[in-house]
DNA sequence: TGACATCTTCAAAGCGCTTTGGCTTGTGGC
DNA sequence: GCCACAAGCCAAAGCGCTTTGAAGATGTCA
């Protein structure tokens, strides 16, 4: 409640002269009111005292005090973001880019974006404080879990918000911005399979995230509809970095009974098919001869699909486009431009590059192969 | 200096019972001083009253208008940072390993970070904004260039700052907290030398940031004092992606003459060295026995050196530890309890795996291979 | 008992802006 | 000539908090 430091008043040594509205009305010999309209675009000013205000304002460097600013309109002009922490917490890279997004667009509109960092424990503690200190004028939620309590909080704490992604039940009432996962996924899957895949892998986030939940599904559906039996996919689910992929690759390829192996295998981010990929390497599978992949891509420039040795066939979704996208619609809901909660599904594209290919020995059982691998 | 968008007063809808300090003071009958007071943790108040005031404002869900309280204190408790956006500006990607590193800070010190998104171009703009409207309270800098701007301009405009990284050249009266990069790249540069290399590579990062020319001035220093000439060096300076490692390795091992091809390489960054890795598979070149690489690795969760088929040699240090840091020293800094500026400076380790070896056919001048490279 | 210090509490004055309601002035219609 | 109306401007009242200066209550000492 008390600031845990205590501050001292303005910075130090200041001696920057800053002038308020009242200096600035004084100067011009006009009131704080008429000023105030001037520069806020108000009508009921004419163009004259209008330009000679805004002349002065920009003579004298004037620029209002945020803080009464907010404190007179109760607007932060700043969107918030509660930013979970902790020691064993990473943040998603891809954040960086979501953020690029999210900033390109948030300039434009001129807000501020606000981080309240949080542990995952007291995040709605942190919310709550969000929504009684007025610090931010909406926020937008992100990592959506299947059933996830901070759709109910906003609303119960009257905090505009919209959500990146959405959760698993009733996506009602609320507005968010999703990619179609499950479309995504289902179309991935059936790739492999029109190519002949009859063992599939899936290399999958955490399921507690709808958006894992949401790609199991799709492949399930395509499983489904071209008779593969459901039990026969191979799911692992963790976190999506480098060295799970290859974990989980080794579990797969190397600690499998050869005839028991996947040839088409699914993977929910390109830090896992790093993993993975390695492993192929070191257990001298080649791609797409000895086994496919495809991969989500959010659009990371640090690490490009088609930059691999192999090229890889992806699933591609900007995730930069979507902050920018976020930034938008969150301003235009705070707003009031946006009434209604809509709810925005993207489509993904699928990309195919050079690490899918035919299922092999596709027809017989995969003989000599697999006596070959046993080996 | 008008918002963009207007924003209606107020949340829509929110009628969750929002309590203030006067209705508080109200209800416990006392003055607002007393409650302020009591909350805020002064003297001047009576063991008694404060709590009965404390557990009216539990009770209450009482939270103090953060608006309110910046303008009246003139603090923002929070910090802020320009974020640099652009459709053609990445963010480093172990930005978000940074933030971490803060955030788990801010959450103790309680402070929030606000996020001011600029382009390069109109950067001081945003700095001259965030000193006019008060809207933080301190600023870190980051991405230091040779001749920083920014430095005089805090300065000059008094906002409290630090600096992640160092500009070149006088590093007078301003407080930073920085890696020894000069001093990583040096040992990382005599660890090849001594291990017999003689034609060494430096695939650098953008050289208009200083801590690339430290990194570069530690190689030098390195090969002066061993004899080297530093015409020798093959240095190369680009964004420190996978894209342009792969480019420059295959520029130095496949369109370079045999015997002017390095077979010691230093490499800026994991991204950098995950292209140049898929450059040396592709060419069949074997870590180290025919080339040494060792690469400066910030530590990102995602992508772990020791992780690599073949465990890379590296220089480290965390940046998620520096995130953590420049929070604690900016909220220091801001309130007064760091009063001179200091300058720090970090060692950083060098961590040898299986990547470095032996330079070889280090006595004879690379004869066979090097005819067999050339074919 | 009076003078004085100490402890609690309070009323009121900001912080710098926005916004309400009202006051002048000028214009046009009748 | 009078009224209605719009245009342009202003004074003053907030926004919800902190902080100053002062006052009342209580205790202490000569």
């Amino acid at each position: 409640m008390a600031f845990a430091v205590r501050f001292p008043k303005r910075f130090e040594g200041t001696d920057h002269p800053v002038v308020n509205l009242k200096q600035l009305s004084a100067l011009l010999e006009l009131s704080q009111t008429t000023v105030s309209r001037a520069l806020n675009g108000y009508p009921e000013v004419s163009e004259h005292t209008r330009n000679r205000v805004l002349e002065a304002a920009q003579r004298h460097g004037y620029k209002p005090n945020s803080n009464a600013r907010k404190l007179a309109t109760g607007r932060a002009g700043s969107i918030g973001y509660v930013l979970p922490v902790g020691r064993n917490v990473d943040l998603d890279p891809h954040f960086v880019e979501f953020l690029s997004g999210l900033g390109e667009h948030a300039l434009v509109r001129e807000v501020d974006l606000s981080l309240t960092p949080a542990s995952y424990e007291r995040e709605s503690e942190a919310y709550r404080r969000i929504a009684a200190s007025r610090s931010v004028d909406g926020v937008y939620l992100s990592s959506m879990r299947n059933d996830d309590q901070r759709i109910g909080l906003m609303k119960k704490l009257g905090i505009p918000f919209l959500a990146h992604g959405r959760a698993l039940q009733p996506a009602e009432g609320y507005a968010f911005v999703d990619i179609d996962n499950e479309g995504a996924f289902h179309d991935a899957a059936r790739l492999l399979l029109q190519l002949g895949h009859r063992r599939l892998a899936y290399v999958n986030g955490d399921t507690d995230f709808a958006f894992a939940v949401h790609r199991l599904n799709g492949v399930e559906r395509a499983m489904a509809s071209c008779g593969v039996p459901l039990e026969s996919l191979q799911h692992h689910s963790a976190a999506m970095n480098e060295e799970n992929g290859y974990r989980i690759a080794m579990t797969l390829f190397r600690d499998t009974h050869p005839a028991q192996r996947p040839t088409g295998v699914l993977s929910a981010s390109m830090f896992t098919t790093l993993g993975m990929v390695r492993a192929f390497n070191q257990l001298g599978l080649r791609m797409p001869d000895d086994v496919s992949i495809i991969t989500h891509d959010d659009v990371f420039p640090f690490l490009k699909p088609e930059r691999f040795t192999v090229p890889l066939t992806t699933t591609r979704s900007s995730i930069r486009a979507a902050g920018a996208r976020i930034c938008e619609r969150l301003v235009d809901i705070i707003s009031g431009v946006e009434t209604e909660p809509v709810q925005e599904i993207w489509p993904v594209e699928l990309i195919v590059r050079a690490s899918t290919g035919p299922a092999p020995a596709e027809r017989k059982p995969a003989r000599g192969r697999a006596a070959e691998a046993a080996e």
